[in-house]
DNA sequence: CCGAATCCAGACTGATACTG
DNA sequence: CAGTATCAGTCTGGATTCGG
């Protein structure tokens, strides 16, 4: 998954692994979520709704290995497995809150800004 | 392009969509370097170094589309179109520099937490 | 209950060639 | 110079099935 950026310093190089991570399409939901407490996997899974138990796997393994979460196995019967925010996980949260709360204010800016292009390249087609 | 979450709020749908295009391979580097000052088409292409045309085009369509850059065409020839952030553009840049200056502070975390972890991994495969 | 393994369709990326 | 068109390879996400 490193998305690599020949012309550029390594420090971009950094940010773009960051973001890579931070904008695939489960993460940042899997986060937030577990910013407000541990979690089951199954929990997760349900409060999220529409994914699929590889797609949450394969994001939490993925943010374990990053060092954004920890991922405690309780070997009961039945098998327990909670999930948390590590300190780092904490940490990305205040820059990720700021990126997210521009985009709720932004929407409509947006929004708006495609429906004009839309229609800008509807109206050349014709 | 639109990652639809099902059992989540619209306010998480907003930030998913402006995370999702920010977390693609190239709109934070052309953003950045569009931040200091307009470029031309094969400016940006030399700058970023290891970019085809077609990904330049697609993202600086996306970028337009959502209403971040402006695209001036000169109908000279040779024919020399200008691209340059807008008010919402220059905007966005604000939290997605906080998010790239935590990213350049962190990367020896996450880095060390890769290492940490791929370790493990290799110690229980044996 | 948690999750690994497999298979598959579709999206995304990129190299190449061509156009105005 | 600034694209568009086409085609091939890769990667992603999801459904299904199986194991501890």
């Amino acid at each position: 998954m490193p998305p690599i950026i020949h012309g550029s310093s390594e420090a971009c190089q950094a940010v773009n692994s960051i973001l890579s991570r931070v904008g695939d399409k489960w993460t940042v939901l899997v986060v937030e979520l577990l910013g407000q407490g541990p979690l089951r996997f199954n929990e997760l899974r349900r409060l999220i709704g529409g994914i699929s138990q590889k797609m949450l796997t394969t994001t939490l393994r993925g943010l374990e290995r990053d060092g954004f979460v920890t991922r405690t196995v309780f070997p009961t019967i039945p098998p327990r497995v909670d999930y948390e925010l590590t300190d780092l996980g904490r940490d990305l949260l205040v820059p990720v809150h700021a990126l997210g709360e521009w985009a709720r204010l932004n929407t409509g800016r947006v929004a708006k800004a495609r429906v004009s292009f839309d229609l800008k390249q509807k109206d050349e087609a014709a």
